[in-house]
DNA sequence: GTCAACGATTTTGTTGACATTCGGGTACTT
DNA sequence: AAGTACCCGAATGTCAACAAAATCGTTGAC
């Protein structure tokens, strides 16, 4: 795929170009160092991944997600990662168990240290790994892009106080569900976990009304 | 959005460039006659969407999908559809209702004088409905780029013999659990609708192992 | 007769210049 | 002073030519 694509996304992703900001052809060929057709490509396709918003001889921005929108991607990424769950439960294997209970233990051990940073860091590797465990390359494509879309409110989320302890919790649910190899509980203890966060999520819209 | 990616979509989807089929710059900027950057911008697009596979230096063809991954496209779909079924029982309204039952109603005559290919229409127009009614917009989003990238599939799934009684009962019974506004039972019934076409999907595949 | 190297053709990738469009600012009118 | 028409600048959209890469056919050697 093409490099300066990546390296676009990249930078939208680490609030290096935040929501509403505009992304200039020219400037942006300047900084990385490439033609405005490449920047052009990469704005297309961030703009069909749902990150960029284009307007007809306007220009491109960073995408603004609202909190509707947030919690509807989150209630979409629910389904697909309980289906991820699911199928990661059927097709693990042993070292994958040791993996995924090696995951927790440093989950644990950084929320007891209070490594916020840490601890968001495993909570994205142990989705990761339970999508390749899957073995379901749609459901895994389509959650990777759900997640970015959300990224900026999922940082929200994790740097709220608190929620760690909870959220570690559910996330040794789901392992032990996915050890145990049982599909459903792995699915239900995946959709409780994200129920949480639209909860969290509601809260947060309801108290920012507008 | 650009008017040529629409026009390319189409055409891959009606069959008029199949799976495989090479998708040459000049040739297709003839075709719509536009310039090469149109073409391009458009095969971006596609690209991302799932449609269209891209090989450096060696230009872009239309997708194959094999039968494992129509299985895995249709799975995904199930849960997200199951998703808008169950948000379509809640925000449903009186009109919409009616709207649905009328659907089923010009269902069942179709069956009824085994016109499979208006069957199919209704079929697709149900489920958009549902879609709209749901109001949610990312599922939506979603289920409709899944069923584009398995349109291929689909189609020799809707010209099964005998497919019509079953496939029409299941849509019935989805619409009834709308109307009444169960959304558990609405998610069920679109779940238990999907599992029979994945089913089918994998009887296929077993037939035609290679 | 087979294989490898070479050249021609086709196709994609890239660059630069030009056209078009939109927004804002200015000057002019009332 | 308010409103309107106009013009200019900035940014996007479009086009054509050029460069680079890959494929295919041909030629020649063994």
């Amino acid at each position: 795929m093409d490099m300066i694509t990546n390296d676009l996304r990249d930078d939208i992703l680490s609030g290096r170009f935040a929501p509403g900001d505009r992304l200039l052809e020219l400037q942006l060929s300047e900084q990385y160092t490439c033609g405005r057709a490449a920047i052009r490509s990469a704005i297309v396709a961030l703009t069909t991944e749902g990150l960029v918003e284009r307007e007809e001889n306007r220009g491109a921005t960073v995408r603004r997600i609202s909190i509707t929108e947030a919690i509807q991607i989150t209630e979409a990424r629910s389904v697909l990662e309980s289906l991820i769950a699911a199928q990661a439960a059927r097709h693990a294997t042993e070292k994958d168990h040791a993996e995924l209970r090696d995951i927790i233990e440093q989950m644990r051990t950084a929320v007891g240290n209070d490594e916020g940073k840490a601890y968001s860091e495993l909570n994205r590797v142990l989705h990761r790994r339970l999508r390749e465990m899957s073995g379901h390359d749609i459901a895994a494509e389509l959650v990777a892009n759900l997640r970015n879309r959300a990224a900026h409110h999922q940082y929200r989320l994790a740097v709220m106080p608190g929620r760690s302890a909870d959220s570690l919790e559910q996330h040794a649910a789901i392992v032990d569900a996915v050890v145990a190899g049982d599909e459903a509980a792995a699915a239900a203890a995946m959709t409780a976990h994200l129920e949480s966060v639209i909860e969290v999520l509601h809260r947060w819209g309801d108290a920012n009304v507008r």
